[in-house]
DNA sequence: ATCCGACCTCAAGTATACTTGAGGTCAAGT
DNA sequence: ACTTGACCTCAAGTATACTTGAGGTCGGAT
């Protein structure tokens, strides 16, 4: 392929599956041209954009959450650094909490250890509705408040 | 309910929904008794239990795991400070795994401002071999051997 | 005694994140 | 010209993590 990257060599590339990059496209993450036969034309930066995606994903990030973060991206050219930068910049946030998210709860687990977990009325672990029942659904004290 | 609690009452503990603890009790991850009328019954621990399980999988650890960790608890009564001590060590290894390849992925992203990212066999995100070590899951060339 | 609400099971449906398979097209090498 | 391999679409299947609905049981209060 002269002016881009096949579907075929991208897959071999990211280790992702054609099936699974064929996905993504459909999911608004890649947005590859077609050549004259219809294949998938993919640029080079494709390629970092997908190891975003995997990265992001094994992280714990849903490809909705990934899809929002790569909207910083411009569609129409390959990404510059400055393109990348204000990626960081937004996604930056999300990634933050999601560590502050774990360090809390390693923290609670560590605290557990000598918190004395039998007085339940206290135990951080025991009561997760009177510090964040406030704050929506899901299981939210560890985004909200520490107690 | 004289001897435990119903699984109305631990799910009004919660917030989670009677159906989901139901098929957290199928999925291994909680084991209530059962009374005479058959209706679950259970411990006091549970709800904490329970708290873990919200947790956890809203920081993007799948049932399977957090059952892993989970069976660090014992299953015949109310895990002890102990216990909960155990289960802290046993899963701090995953947390911090995750925190680390958070930190690394924020600090790739924000290395992309000033990396060039368009040299491809320089830039971070291109690159991520050392990340993929601590993540270990996956085909991912990418984040294996060098590309 | 009867009624209601809370509980039960089991089957099917939903959303996410894909893979697999059938059936067909296209371009490059022999 | 012909064959091969890489590609295409579209439908259906899979795993995870649940919810919803139908139909039924049980126990405490009236």
């Amino acid at each position: 392929m002269k002016g881009g990257l096949s579907v075929g060599y991208v897959s071999r590339r990211t280790g992702l599956a054609v099936s699974a990059i064929r996905y993504y496209e459909e999911e608004g993450l890649v947005h590859p041209g077609r050549d004259r036969g219809n294949r998938r034309v993919f640029r080079r930066g494709d390629i970092r954009r997908l190891s975003f995606v995997m990265i992001a994903q094994q992280l714990g990030f849903s490809l909705s959450e990934i899809r929002a973060a790569l909207d910083a991206l411009p569609g129409g050219r390959d990404p510059t650094r400055e393109d990348w930068a204000r990626l960081a910049q937004g996604f930056r946030a999300s990634i933050d909490a999601r560590i502050a998210g774990l360090a809390s709860l390693r923290d609670r687990l560590d605290g557990c250890i000598g918190c004395g977990c039998l007085s339940l009325d206290r135990c951080a672990l025991y009561n997760p509705e009177d510090t964040a029942a406030q704050l929506g659904k899901g299981p939210r004290f560890v985004f909200g408040a520490a107690p």
